[in-house]
DNA sequence: TTTTATCATCGTAATATTGCAATAATACAA
DNA sequence: TTGTATTATTGCAATATTACGATGATAAAA
C-alpha cells in the first residue's frame, strides 16, 4: 500500500489528476506565477526569491519540466527557464473541460 | 523535513495548492465525476464503482468535503452525498484567475 | 588550465499520503 | 432491544513527497 491505484482510473481521470499534482504544491505554484511576471526569462532567482535552497528549487523545476510547462535554454552561465504557454494553456483547457463536464445536476 | 514550508507562501498560492491537492489524486477525480454524474445523489456504490476498499473511499470523500466540495444529507440508512455546484463552481474560477494572471508574457 | 558561477543529481532524514483490516458509530427495521 | 446495512475512525504498513547538504557537471571568465 502507500502507492496510489493508478490503473484502475480511467486516462483522462489520470491526466487530470497528474496535472492538479504538478498545482498541489505552493513552491510550484509560486515558481510557476514568478517565471510568468519577468519579461526576460529567469534562472536562479527563484532560490532568493521564493526562499527554498537550491536543490528544492531544482528538483520542484523538473517537477514542473517533466509536466512539459517549462522551456530552457542556456544564456551565458545561467539556464533561462520560461514557461510554456501553449502546454499551460492546454493544462487550463483540460481542466476546464474536467469542471464543466463535473458541473451537471446533482439534488 | 519533508514537510511543506507554507509559511513562505502568500494566501493566495497555498490557496490554490490546496485547491489543487483536492484534484491530485484519481480516486477523487473519479469520485467528483461519479457523484456529479448521478441525477440522484449517491452513497457508497463508490466503493463498487471506483474499486477501493470502503475505508479508502470514506477517507478521500473526507478529503473532499473538508474542502468544502460536498453537501451531504441522510437518506434512510445510507448518506447522499452531492456536489456543491457554487463551491466547485468557485474553484474553477479560483483556478482560472490564477492561470490567466499567471499567462503572460514570456520570451 | 584554473577559477567561478550556475544548475542538476545523489543520498538521506523528516513528514505526508495511500490503502486496508479491524472496529466503532449511526440509522433504520424487526 | 437486537440485528442489519452503511459509513467513519483507528491503527498500521508501504510508498511518496519535501527539503537540504554534499557533490558533480557544465559553461564562461581569468
Amino acid at each position: 500500500m502507500g502507492a496510489s491505484k493508478i490503473e484502475i482510473y480511467s486516462k483522462e481521470i489520470n491526466e487530470i489528476a497528474a496535472i492538479a499534482k504538478v498545482f498541489a504544491h505552493p513552491a510550484r505554484v509560486a515558481i510557476l506565477q514568478y517565471i510568468s511576471r519577468q519579461d526576460a526569462c529567469i534562472c536562479n532567482d527563484l532560490v532568493d526569491e521564493i526562499g527554498l535552497a537550491q536543490p528544492t528549487i531544482s528538483q520542484h523545476l523538473k517537477v514542473i519540466n517533466d509536466a512539459g510547462l517549462l522551456k530552457g535554454s542556456y544564456e551565458g552561465k545561467s539556464i533561462c527557464y520560461c514557461l510554456d504557454i501553449d502546454k499551460f494553456q492546454e493544462f487550463q483547457s483540460q481542466f476546464n473541460t474536467y469542471f464543466n463536464q463535473t458541473k451537471m445536476n446533482c439534488c
